[in-house]
DNA sequence: CTGAAAGCGCTAACAA
DNA sequence: TTGTTAGCGCTTTCAG
């Protein structure tokens, strides 16, 4: 093995740790355990050896200690979206410095591979499969999609974001790893909170129900109704998507077929601020005549007036922790799934005063304890329940 | 959950050529062959060979390929921001989105890289020198960060958002592929339409002025108040970032310190969102005391209310460009680095309707063409007035 | 059209 | 502490 040719022709460095050998007059051996920070090296080879690095611009090919180690240092974060959503809502910029975050001190490589159709899916699965990753967290994935399924199955670790279908039942074992927030109970503070300020025609523009966060949501609106005595009225739960336009949509005919409605709990910001926007065009005054409340406090919360009394999802913190169960799960690949639930908490701003005819109640913002709703912040370890 | 090692080797697929090879009763060469595709292959011991390959479910080790091939398939998206801005703003959802789509049908993955902090940065510099993805878009760099320069020289395939400095002489040579917008002469635009409409003191909340579209921006303010026959006054220039929080404070101090101003143009339209939040909470009505105009044509330009009047740039279309010119780089690395300049439009709604007060001007919305500014929009609805 | 053989650049035993 | 020796899984001449 002479390894003759690498001369100074190629475009890109192709120096090796053969070159570095050679200009530190040592062997490829101990080059090698100076990169990976062996101990047993003296120092003073060390340094003769980080100066040939140094002087040569020496990096190692990852392939070739990717072949070796059987590790590629990097992990995915797989968005299953469509165009209209990623771009609308904040929500992925914000996991996705969670995530960033959760790996800063890790040395690991972020991949983003986005799939918006089937067959992008299809090669991405492929790309995971093949080991190209050393695991990977997955985002949105809907109704029955049995990807994360498939790779959990060829030993590739996973966490998944949201509840995965299959999920469903309290008690069911959970065979995924997966980060979720408590959808449903901060749904139903929600609609707690608006009937507390005397709503008594709530309706909700929900989210999509291939979603595990839409069907939860809309449990939680019905049950704020059931708790606070007011009859559930099929007429007053709108379908939608988590698409500002959809949700528009919706409000439009909502409010032409009942027009009495005195509140509205959209399914997440984004959508709540079309909500509003719809509301304000057909001339109805918020929060005077008509409550909303939102999902997410995400930035446009507060952009629109009136500012939007919303549900809190701990985004970035939830990033942070799926980055973390996956560091493990690569750690111990026999570990078994965890899952981890954060709380919400009730952001209350204008869009939900209390009607003025009502009583005087405490009209200023903070949560209200007594409705038993509002989870304080923090305390990020709720798992399992 | 049991899962005790679910296959009789390695916890990860470690099936090879060999065993593909084995069970078709073929060579490795001979599988290499046909999962390349190549034409020198007979039919028949084609399909022996793809039958092993689906009941072995082989996946080809990509360390190992790239070891030999010099390729990764990949790409990169390198994203230089601070957490503030990534998620305050959808222009890296759409830039990303476009890139996405430029790459569709290349068979190549895009991977995503954050940095938000020097050594963040170095460590993403030496991934990307150490060869492994084929090329990178990168996104953000400021001032005179020379990253993108030594990638160039270690012969790495590049293109940049946005003009790198140094390249601010319209006729200097460029040696740095890139791709931007017409930043100066949208704000001229936009300034142009607000003096059109009766405005005579109008300000700017500007972008970061080490960011060249945050300089561009600002000179075109100034062109379009030369044009109109206004005379420039610093104390209507507010420095900012691209960043809600950050326009909104400086919005506050500019109309404590200057109450008689009757238009701001803002760089961005999330800036302009923050800026026209202050005003309403001032008391000011938009557009009859005070007109906005911001930049970009981003989703909360018409979540607001009134809905904003904004220099739209074809963020998605820009995307789609920098992969292309990316991919055009990696295939032919000699070629010569080239740059696209797209054009802006100003899309005219509410935010800017002409002072009520006003003679009778032409009162609609649309171009002046004495202007040569304004390309008409496409009209989402409520342009004009 | 197919197989044999030679490495790509690196790390990891095993010696020395 | 350091060097020697084998490959990791793949593609790719070069024969046949």
């Amino acid at each position: 093995m002479t390894t003759i040719r690498r001369s100074s022709r190629d475009a890109i460095s192709s120096i090796t740790v053969e070159d570095v050998a050679r200009r530190a007059g040592v062997s490829r051996a101990t080059v090698s355990r100076v990169v990976n920070a062996s101990p047993r090296v003296s120092p003073e080879t060390r340094r003769a050896v980080e100066k040939a690095i140094e002087e040569l611009r020496y990096v190692p090919n990852p392939a070739a200690r990717a072949l070796m180690t059987r590790r590629s240092d990097s992990v995915a974060v797989v968005i299953l979206e469509s165009a209209n959503r990623l771009f609308e809502d904040p929500y992925f910029n914000q996991l996705l410095l969670g995530i960033s975050g959760g790996l800063a001190d890790q040395e690991v490589q972020l991949v983003l591979l986005i799939a918006q159709s089937g067959r992008e899916e299809e090669r991405l699965e492929r790309y995971i499969a093949a080991g190209h990753v050393d695991g990977a967290m997955i985002i949105g994935p809907r109704g029955n999609d049995e990807m994360p399924r498939r790779l959990v199955d060829r030993g590739v670790p996973i966490v998944v974001n949201g509840r995965p279908s299959g999920h469903d039942l309290p008690g069911s074992p959970h065979t995924l790893s997966y980060v979720d927030v408590e959808n449903r109970e901060g749904a139903r503070a929600a609609v707690a909170h608006l009937a507390a300020g005397g709503r008594r025609r709530i309706a909700t523009i929900h989210g999509p129900l291939d979603l595990p966060s839409g069907r939860d949501r809309l449990s939680g609106y019905r049950d704020g109704l059931a708790a606070a005595g007011l009859e559930a009225d099929p007429g007053l739960e709108r379908p939608g998507e988590y698409i500002p336009a959809v949700a528009a949509e919706a409000m439009r005919t909502l409010l032409a077929q009942r027009p009495d409605i005195d509140a509205v709990f959209a399914a997440s910001d984004s959508m709540a601020a079309a909500v509003l926007g719809v509301l304000l065009d057909a001339g109805r005054r918020v929060p005077d005549d008509v409550a909303i409340v939102g999902f997410d406090d995400s930035p446009v919360a507060t952009s629109v007036r009136p500012a939007l009394t919303t549900v809190r999802q701990p985004i970035v913190a939830m990033g942070r922790e799926m980055a973390r169960l996956l560091m493990r799960q690569i750690a111990d690949p026999e570990g078994a799934p965890s899952r981890v639930i954060f709380p919400t908490e009730l952001v209350v701003r204008d869009s939900s005063a209390p009607r003025p005819p009502a009583a005087a109640g405490p009209a200023t913002a903070s949560h209200s304890p007594s409705l038993g709703a509002v989870t304080p912040a923090s305390t990020p370890p709720g798992a399992g329940r």
